[in-house]
DNA sequence: TTAGGGTTAG
């Protein structure tokens, strides 16, 4: 039978003196404590051969746990299995250590999941603190069969109740792609411990873009009467930024301040960021201007909101200004920078910034950033220009760069051109429905309508659909979505009066119908009828009917806003004397008496 | 000595 050692005993030993292997231990890892790059490793790796450490579960331990360098962890991984190390001094918590640094290092995840399968080659059982690491990594490579075969090992080894593993498979689940039905079963099956299995749910709905999913799932999570957290409160930030539903994004920050959820910069970027996505980008400079630690995803967001509002030249001056602050500009920000001078039209600027990118920052310009040149070119009409640049890219332009081409081709009336370089297109992207729709809607500018319509018949015979234009409005703590020719609302058929009302309203004021912007082809009067049913022009009507005269309207639209809605909005705020603030897929559109302040220019 | 959910762009 195994005693305990007496207190004396105990006593004696806190007093013994500490042996020299134990000490050069000691010395090792507090040195090691201090290693954050490759070149010191390699430095302490002598000392640790030197020392005879190189087999000391504990220095190695160490030694893989305290760097976040890339480098360092690979070569720390490589050193402890070269054979230098004898594996029978390997045990779960090196492994764990190992998993855990792959785990949280982007690129790497499928190394996590190498050793976790080496563990168990070498007959060491992963513990319950082994999964959270090991499910972060399948969460972050999204290969639904790899989460299932863990999720059998996690039952199989009995970690099935523990709940840091269970709300880590529902976040797991969650990452996947078609997991977020299991990753729901999961959190409805499992105890709700606290605030953190909800916030994986509710985090979960909103990578995939169902933000409506992930409010309705915060009001059950009020009835449970679980208190939500700075974590639970970022995940419904973000998905009112993509509801463009201001007014819940009001609510919760009144409740942050209420129940003092802790504001960390996480939880402040959020905030920002949804202010300058649903539309009140001076209330997002304020909280910017009002935070004591700005890191660079604070200045990007204020940055990428000021472009999105067409204020390129403050975002310009911010930028300068994060760099006085001695921020260094990484490859996301440039992407807010560029995208401000497109918007703005800021064209020797945004040439000037990005080759400033390699010469100044050492930051080679990615694939979004040579498209976000090619827009602001386009943009500027500088066609030609722009397919030069294209030409001489140092990277193969991806299809992206080429619709912006051809958009800009139908927009500056170089249709041939346009039409050359789409038929080029969907000969690589046969697959891709908006090939279609920008080849179709060449044809309509050049009123080719025999060519449209056998465009179409390729899109039928396909089985390809025009991802169908949504508009969202938040109307008194409802939010309510339309879709072209929506017929689902119950007062539809006084919506449509409405929009046929306004329709005559406008056109005496001047406002004429852009046709060629149909897809269908179809008589003019129908054409324009179908115009009239645009979601936006239905959300806008809404909005008049159920508003009382004065007060703004903010609508969200999916797409990119046509040249007619644009056209329509900027009479309907002059005749009816709203300010109109509509945020597309690009940018923000705010309408006040005749004048849209993109400038016509998005 | 080891554990869970979160912010910018694309």
């Amino acid at each position: 039978m195994n005693h305990l050692p007496s207190k004396t005993k105990l006593f004696g030993s806190l007093h013994k003196p500490i042996s020299k292997k134990r000490a050069a231990e000691q010395n090792c890892l507090s040195l090691l404590q201090l290693c954050n790059s490759l070149p010191k490793f390699l430095q302490l790796q002598s000392h640790i051969f030197k020392l005879g450490l190189q087999n000391n579960p504990l220095v190695l331990t160490k030694f893989t746990s305290i760097s976040s360098d890339l480098n360092a962890i690979t070569y720390a991984s490589s050193f402890i299995f070269s054979p230098y190390v004898e594996p029978h001094f390997f045990d779960v918590f090196l492994f764990n250590t190992i998993i855990r640094s792959y785990a949280v290092t982007s690129d790497l995840k499928h190394n996590a999941l190498c050793l976790y399968g080496k563990m168990l080659s070498y007959g060491i059982w992963p513990n319950k603190f082994t999964y959270p690491f090991v499910l972060k990594a399948c969460a972050g490579i999204g290969e639904l069969k790899l989460g299932h075969i863990v999720h059998g090992s996690v039952v199989k080894l009995g970690f099935h109740d523990d709940s840091h593993v269970l709300n880590t498979m529902v976040h797991m689940y969650c990452s996947c792609g078609g997991g977020i039905e299991y990753g729901r079963k999961m959190f409805d099956e499992m105890p709700k411990w606290n605030s953190v299995g909800w916030s994986a749910m509710i985090g979960g709905y909103v990578r995939w873009g169902l933000s409506s999913e992930a409010v309705e799932l915060f009001r059950e999570m009020q009835v449970a009467r679980v208190a939500p957290d700075e974590v639970t409160m970022v995940c419904l930030l973000s998905a009112c930024t993509d509801l463009g539903a201001l007014e819940l994004g009001k609510w919760l920050e009144a409740y942050i301040k209420r129940e003092n959820v802790p504001k960390s910069a996480v939880l402040w970027n959020a905030l920002i960021d949804m202010f300058a996505k649903c539309g009140d980008v001076d209330k997002a400079l304020s909280l910017f201007r009002s935070m004591s630690q700005r890191n660079i995803v604070s200045w990007t967001s204020v940055i990428d909101g000021m472009a999105m509002h067409g204020r390129g030249a403050e975002a310009v001056s911010l930028f300068e200004e994060m760099k006085k602050d001695g921020v260094v500009p990484d490859d996301v920000s440039f992407i807010g920078l560029l995208t401000a001078c497109s918007h703005s039209g800021l064209v020797e600027q945004g040439k000037g910034y990005f080759y400033s990118m390699t010469k100044e920052f050492g930051i080679s310009p990615k694939i979004e950033h040579y498209g976000c040149m090619v827009d602001l070119l386009c943009r500027a009409g500088l066609v030609q220009e722009a397919l030069d640049f294209v030409q001489r890219m140092p990277i193969k332009p991806n299809p992206v760069i080429w619709r912006t081409l051809i958009t800009a081709c139908r927009a500056h009336g170089e249709l041939k051109l346009g039409e050359k370089i789409t038929k080029e297109l969907i000969k690589h992207e046969p697959t891709h429905d908006s090939n279609y729709v920008l080849l179709s809607n060449i044809y309509a500018k050049m009123f080719s309508w025999e060519k449209k319509t056998m465009i179409r018949e390729v899109m039928v015979k396909k089985g390809m659909r025009k991802v169908p234009g949504s508009t969202m409005i938040e109307l008194y703590n409802e939010i309510y979505e339309f879709v072209a020719g929506d017929k689902s609302h119950s007062e539809y058929k006084i919506i449509f009066q409405m929009v046929d009302d306004i329709g005559k309203e406008i056109s005496r004021a001047g406002y004429i119908a852009s046709t060629s912007e149909v897809l269908l082809d179809i008589d003019e009067e129908d054409k324009e009828g179908a115009l009239n049913r645009h979601s936006e022009k239905l959300a806008i009507a809404f909005a008049l009917m159920k508003t009382p005269p004065g007060t703004p309207i903010r609508i969200v639209k999916n797409l990119r806003v046509c040249e007619d809605c644009h056209s329509a909005t900027k009479f309907i705020s002059k005749t009816y004397k709203r300010e109109i603030l509509v945020r597309d897929r690009n940018r923000f559109h705010r309408f006040i008496d005749g004048i849209c302040s993109c400038k016509d220019f998005w």
